[in-house]
DNA sequence: TCGTACATTTCGCTGATCGAACCAACGATA
DNA sequence: TATCGTTGGTTCGATCAGCGAAATGTACGA
């Protein structure tokens, strides 16, 4: 099936972006939390990455050596610790992610309104199927 | 963007089967494999994983404790060992993926024939997007 | 038949993740 | 305002997946 080629193609992609990066996939997906979600409490990517606490703090740490995030206490609450993307984390944004945006967007200009309907239905109703096959599988003991 | 989380729902879906089946992902990835294409030898299943040959045959021990696999030599060269898959494996199969087949096709039915098209050539397109962006993060040192 | 190449396995190690214990800070309450 | 349960995060010890290198056993050409 071609959501499966399509499906493997993203995952070559992070992999070259994390190769890239010197970092492993969990650090990358950690950071593409961040930089989406602005500053944020450790706890928010833990569930985020479905992680443990225990596991996120390592991958905070890592980050914080390659220089990607920083630490910052909460001001509001001092048990927590915010997680903020570095300037780093945003000049290799705008070197390695930007771009893809900009040539997804650009591929989907040969698209009439018509037609990028469908898509985004496909898309959607994609999902939806996976989500319940999920729940299937959960479920039926 | 739409096409991350139907990314993730498929995450999630590979999640729950793995979990149903008490394999790991690289297991399950390898079970899908085996179950694909037919009893293969060990190294195919090596470069088809990207693992290791040592990684292999330890997720074939696994498979193979978990009753999924079975190991049996290549008559032809016995210096090869082939894998293949086992009837709970099988019944697995039927149960967990084969509907997920069938929910994909019946949710394709909306669909017309130029409306299949566009979407097939959408996916063909994000495909090329995505292996273009590999290549460049990849080379652009 | 000897030596080299090949397919897989074994071994020792590194690294990511987990659960449990721990510590600090918050907030309710009496 | 002193206390106590709760919450957010880190530390610690253990486990497991994966790797590279060496070992094992098989095939094949000189």
């Amino acid at each position: 099936m071609e959501l499966r080629r399509l499906q493997r193609s993203f995952d070559a992609f992070d992999e070259a972006a994390a190769a890239r990066l010197g970092l492993n996939r969990t650090d990358l997906r950690c950071l593409d939390v961040v930089l989406a979600g602005g500053p944020l409490p450790a706890g928010r990517l833990s569930v985020a990455l479905k992680l443990s606490p225990a596991a996120t703090t390592t991958v905070i740490d890592r980050l914080e050596r390659a220089g990607m995030v920083s630490r910052a206490p909460d001001p509001g609450n001092r048990r927590r610790v915010l997680v903020a993307a570095t300037d780093a984390a945003r000049s290799a944004e705008t070197e390695i992610f930007v771009p893809v945006g900009r040539a997804g967007a650009q591929a989907l200009q040969k698209y009439g309104p018509d037609e990028l309907a469908v898509v985004l239905d496909f898309l959607r109703t994609a999902r939806e199927v996976q989500e319940e096959q999920a729940v299937r599988v959960r479920t039926s003991s």
